[in-house]
DNA sequence: TCACATTTGTCCGTATGTATC
DNA sequence: AGATACATACGGACAAATGTG
């Protein structure tokens, strides 16, 4: 194994797939911003004649791309093609879930680790939370309310709560994992849905954590959010447990 | 937009490309357990002709599923072939280098974030950590002892120092978070390495974050672990600013 | 050491569906 | 409606790597 030490003098010669040098060329040009966001790439046939490689071996390099969310082909035809993007946080959010599948996480893990972000979020959301987060926050248990008058449960807006809460962090990456968490969460709650009841539980501590993050109360709302999650936490165990 | 809902009637019918399919059935026999790590998958021109496909198109699943982390292909020839694993942490952890690379995040962000969920590591090794998790992390400091007293600095051992700590979390997500954001930060120190003077001071936090541990004062390791942290994203900040 | 089988890596040519003009 | 542009998919072929006898 010296051989794989990284100031080894002898690594390895360039010896990776095509693919793979296309596709790293391809990114770094992503990555460096020489290619941004909505723009197109060259044709296939194009692409494979100016790195001078087969077709096949383009698409393969795409692939890759398109799996790491650096890339999309939203049409075919004339017109269409592959258009470079940024959606790397989705396709971490969809790892999670994959990993969560896999059962190399466990539902406790889960609920910890949400728990202690969504405290974590609490901590930052009432150092830097402006106007327009209240706004949204209040604007968000508004409408899980009309859903409940209307008879139905609300359990997707109410997710929805705690992700427009990551946002008031100003941090993208506490509000990429918070997301990709909540996530996981919602792949396992879609199965069972809660009751309207467990709803509107809900919506009084989210309601109960605005109160208190308008009065710039940390305790407080760090207080009725653990409440909240160890309520919902439970019914997450218990929908994970039997399936 | 009325056709988008998830139960309207008339869903798009299976519309997908091919190899997506093809990629989607065998991630499902492995997120299912059907497929375990170390499973080799039939060859190429097998799997094309069971699901009746071509093999260029097996070999875009497979890249895909290559990306995610869930299958490689070690060797080529006899013996060798598609092989199935569960690399989705690495994946993950190689997703926020390219974010970061792409300044879709920003230096700011990383240091606020990796010292929130240090902090968050501490209050739950204090609870759970055990006999083996001081071994460890005290051989860690040993070590960077050991290349001081040589005269080098250890600055990828002090970053294997969060590591170590990360696992003391007993939490694997809090762990795969901690470690994807360790490796954006090796990422911008391997440019340039700190000093052997930055180096000692870090051991002499490590130690008194290990000390603190010890017994079990909480306070005592947050408050050396953010000092700590504050010295080193300072000098973060700077290398990532000149670049 | 030398064939030999196996399996991936790569290329070419062709046909087809789909979107734009 | 027809021509054009482009991705999707198939088939066949050969090279290169790897293990076996």
């Amino acid at each position: 194994m010296a051989a794989d030490s990284p100031d080894d003098l002898f690594y390895p010669v360039e010896n990776r797939r095509s693919f793979e040098r296309v596709s790293e060329r391809i990114k770094d040009a992503i990555v460096d911003g020489r290619l941004k966001a909505g723009d197109r790439l060259p044709p296939e046939t194009e692409l494979a004649a100016r790195l001078d490689v087969s077709r096949q071996t383009v698409r393969e390099a795409l692939r890759m791309l398109e799996h790491a969310g650096l890339v999309e082909t939203p049409k075919r035809g004339s017109g269409g093609g592959t258009v470079v993007r940024n959606a790397i946080p989705e396709t971490i959010t969809g790892l999670f879930v994959d990993a969560m599948r896999m059962d190399s996480l466990s539902v406790d893990e889960l609920t910890d680790a949400r728990a202690s972000i969504d405290a974590l979020i609490i901590r930052f959301a009432v150092e830097r939370l402006d106007d327009e987060d209240i706004r949204r926050l209040t604007e968000n248990t508004a409408e899980s309310r009309r859903l409940h008058a209307a008879g139905v449960e609300a359990s997707m807006n109410d997710l929805e709560f705690h992700r427009v809460l990551a946002r008031c962090s100003k941090n993208r990456i506490i509000e990429l994992v918070a997301n990709a968490l909540l996530c996981v969460v919602t792949s396992i709650l879609t199965r069972t849905p809660p009751t309207l009841e467990m709803s509107i539980k809900a919506v009084e501590r989210h309601e109960a954590v605005v109160a208190a993050l308008r009065r710039r109360d940390t305790e407080g709302a760090l207080s009725e959010m653990l409440q909240h999650l160890e309520v919902v936490d439970a019914e997450i165990v218990q929908i994970a447990g039997c399936s």
